[in-house]
DNA sequence: CTGAAAGCGCTTACAG
DNA sequence: CTGAAAGCGCTTACAG
């Protein structure tokens, strides 16, 4: 038997007066059911619950939302290259979404157009949106947030640092899983140790350097500036700043990385330069994208719990529009941890 | 000076109430300007939109979704494992959508729930999606069409072959694609040639094959049956099947890889038998996604205009929905071209 | 060319 | 515990 969900073109949507009809009530009692108010009779609320049931019947989201003055609608708002990582956050957000009646309007965008916080500002009130996810590196963005509260409009920033109040915030620990790739190093034996970092304005750059530098340190070793090269999350920079690194003499055993991008273009300049990996030239990357277990040999990468940073985001998001009041000030912390593949080994000098 | 578009929070949202009392007309008229009826008297509809140009009144997309009986959402649907594609296509559509007020929701699925088609009815009749864009290869699921055939929702299929009306496709033409990468292997004087192609299920994996098998026989090159494999559009398969290709007898000198994620695979077996690409093996790929430059050598491959697919896609859709009739019967077609990188070469023997 | 009334499908006060 | 009225912000007939 077709299930009345499945109803054929033609028959038209229940709305709620259908269903008060139906059980013989005022549309209001429906109401009172569809939103769970405490003030219905046991009798009454179960023979409407199951005529919904029976009926398939879902309230129009968007009278709803007028009603209601919600959209029912969350804005991610992101600006990384980074294809997989975008769309595993989304994925994961969806899925908390989802199960609340909440959909996901996707807006990329370019923090360096001038239009950057107008577009914002008018998707937000345009849409209504009821909340914002903000992925890095734009979620870094103050000016963005201060939009954002100045329309109280409530959001979520994934961070690797708190630049913002912790109940605004999904914070990977990139410091701490920067020292994890520090003692792998130390322990693979490494001495001289390079690092290619991020953009130095980019937040997750100088938590992954001081982390990493201060891990190296607590071993006594040492993170020397000629080692450290400046990239820009990128394939290109990564394989510029390999060509610089590798130039030094004595040559670095070890390069870690800013990103999986970053290291795919130290492999290239390896490669070019003849350079065997692991043997010759220890690799790390951080992200662990679909491209790490690509690359031959495959790449030792920081994986970071991506699709869970979405779906906490989601959440918080979500209990901080529908809480009427309540702290729930806490922190979201997600830790990334070390994968180890191929691209990592001892020294060979 | 603040433009007025940007209200501090606290001012409320103008209403078509408040467009009207300052106009000094009914807000029937103020509505008939945003809709850009002809029955304005041209002085009034001058007035009228200079007020709402110099408060920044956006109508209320919820309250006109309620009376128009429209969501302006429009659904992605997609199974594509191939993140840089699903959001090339996005970023494609939504750059479309946005420009007429479209808001673009998606909506990852698994085919192979018994939930599917349960799932994708709701979603459209729940959010009253005004149409749809699907991506293969969920597209070539023709249950799918069927029902939103069947609940009156307009939609778009991103597909390599004519599995349905012209009106209702973006169409890549993978066949004629194939015979580019044949034509680039006989030029380059393979005669061992080698094919992996996706789940035979897919459509675009008979286009591929037959396109490529038929251009090599016009070259009087012949795909012999020991040397297609039978993938899954995946890494491993691809690593699986490059260790099959590579057990033949004579070895062949060259795999087209059914996409550049096989393609990936063949280069891991490859590596693991020390190989070298592409003296001893000529690998080509399909996609062109960002893996293929990153790889070392870098992937010869197809490339697909991914982001144009979703834009058109997202065009041919919006003028569906808006036209009160009229055919638009007009097949869309899209075509990939080759991209030679470093992976193919001269066969060495 | 313009407007007053009724309605889209839901909700919030306000009564009872 | 339940309902009749008014309203969210916009539109479509229907008059004039």
């Amino acid at each position: 038997m077709v299930p009345a969900t499945f109803r054929r073109a033609g028959e038209k949507k229940h709305t709620i007066n259908d269903i008060a009809r139906l059980a013989n009530v005022s549309k209001k009692t429906v109401s009172r059911v569809i939103n769970e108010s405490p003030f219905v009779r046991e009798e009454t609320r179960t023979r409407i619950a199951e005529i919904i049931r029976s009926t398939g019947f879902t309230p129009d989201p968007q009278a709803r939302g007028l009603a209601f003055r919600r959209s029912y609608l969350i804005g991610l708002v992101y600006d990384n290259p980074n294809a997989p990582y975008v769309i595993n956050v989304q994925e994961g957000a969806l899925g908390a979404l989802r199960r609340v009646g909440y959909e996901l309007v996707v807006h990329p965008c370019d923090r360096n157009s001038p239009e950057f916080l107008g577009d914002i500002r008018q998707l937000v009130s345009r849409q209504k949106l009821d909340g914002m996810i903000i992925l890095p590196p734009v979620s870094e963005n103050n000016a963005l947030a201060d939009v954002l509260r100045d329309i109280s409009c409530p959001y979520i920033r994934i961070l690797s640092a708190a630049l913002d109040e912790p109940q605004n915030l999904v914070q990977s620990m990139d410091r701490q899983s920067a020292a994890e790739v520090a003692e792998h190093l130390a322990k693979l034996g490494h001495t001289r140790i390079a690092m290619i970092i991020g953009p130095p304005t980019y937040r997750s750059s100088q938590e992954r350097l001081e982390g990493f530098s201060n891990a190296l340190a607590d071993r006594g070793l040492t993170l020397s500036p000629d080692y450290i090269a400046e990239g820009a999350y990128t394939f290109e920079s990564g394989a510029a700043c390999a060509e610089m690194l590798l130039s030094r003499s004595p040559r670095p055993t070890a390069i870690f990385a800013g990103n999986d991008e970053t290291a795919a273009g130290v492999y290239r300049t390896a490669y070019l330069r003849g350079l065997r990996i692991p043997h010759d030239l220890t690799i790390i990357g951080f992200d662990d994208s679909p491209l790490a277990s690509r690359l031959c040999p495959s790449l030792t990468t920081m994986r970071q719990p991506i699709r869970d940073m979405g779906r906490l985001a989601a959440e918080k998001l979500i209990s901080k529009i529908s809480r009427t009041e309540g702290p729930s000030a806490a922190a979201t912390t997600v830790f990334p941890h070390l994968v180890v593949r191929e691209s990592s080994g001892r020294p060979a000098n």
